[in-house]
DNA sequence: ATGTCGATACTTTATCGA
């Protein structure tokens, strides 16, 4: 079974892009980020065509985050528990039997929460706070897990160009990155890490300043799985080729492959 | 040093968020 992560920036920007990487990838399952599309203008029917159920958790002009499924959704959670205060669409999740068992799977948008100095930075380490006691909760029940998304966080030095010049960033402040660290250490597996731990395999290059043409790129894209899917993970990837295509995301996609759980 | 893109609205240019 094959799942991945894409943040998109923006559906009806990606309408080519999104279906003629799904044509070439074939996954399974795709957790999308930054949609910037309330749930009625999301065009299901270009994925429903190529074989996949849609689920949709909107906003209207940012954020949002879907899951496509091969197979239908047993359940659908849309937000992230504990705020109801936080409107922002940034978190769903769903139970899905694939390859003869089951699955859980979330489609994580990570609040930026840049400027740091800005109420956006408190935001970004609560909602990391929030994501933990989460995956504290997911974690217990034992199942195969895979949170997958935008975390908007650099782990390590190895994921980024040039570490000296995003020192001031929120992706990359000590307290952001101690909380990847907290969440992982619940004892989540970062597939990417576990299958080649080398330094710069980036997912994502800004628009600005040439940064894909320079490989000025960071590692921001990150899938998370429970004991029960790293037991079964038998490889992952980062498609680097949609990044040079026409109109692209800043972001590319990220994949793993877990084995069928009777093999 | 600068450089971009997508969505939105008191819209055809400016603003916001990233």
């Amino acid at each position: 079974m094959k799942i991945a992560t894409w943040n998109i920036n923006g559906i009806k920007a990606r309408a080519e892009a999104l279906p003629a990487w799904l044509k070439a990838a074939a996954p399974d399952i795709v957790c999308l980020q930054e949609i910037k599309s309330v749930d009625e203008g999301f065009p299901s029917a270009l994925f429903e065509d190529l074989g996949y159920n849609v689920a949709v958790h909107g906003q209207k002009g940012f954020n949002g985050v879907a899951i496509l499924s091969r197979t239908p959704f047993d359940e659908v959670i849309r937000g992230l528990p504990g705020d109801k205060n936080d409107l922002q669409a940034r978190y769903i999740e769903a139970v899905i039997s694939s390859g003869g068992g089951v699955v859980r799977v979330a489609s994580i948008y990570l609040p930026n929460g840049n400027p740091v100095d800005s109420d956006k930075f408190p935001y970004k380490l609560g909602w990391m706070d929030r994501l933990i006691g989460h995956a504290r909760d997911l974690l217990a029940l034992e199942e195969p897990l895979v949170l997958a998304g935008d975390y908007n966080v650099i782990p390590g030095n190895g994921d980024v160009h040039d570490p000296a010049a995003w020192t001031g960033d929120a992706l990359f402040q000590p307290e952001s990155r101690a909380r990847f660290r907290a969440l992982v250490n619940l004892g989540l597996t970062d597939a990417v890490m576990a299958c080649d731990d080398s330094a710069g395999q980036y997912t994502f290059w800004d628009y600005q300043a040439g940064a894909w043409q320079k490989n000025n790129g960071i590692r921001i894209d990150h899938m998370l799985l429970s004991p029960q899917a790293a037991d079964r993970l038998a490889g992952t990837g980062i498609d680097r080729e949609p990044r040079g295509w026409e109109r692209p995301s800043d972001h590319v996609p990220v994949w793993c492959e877990l084995t069928d759980p009777d093999q």
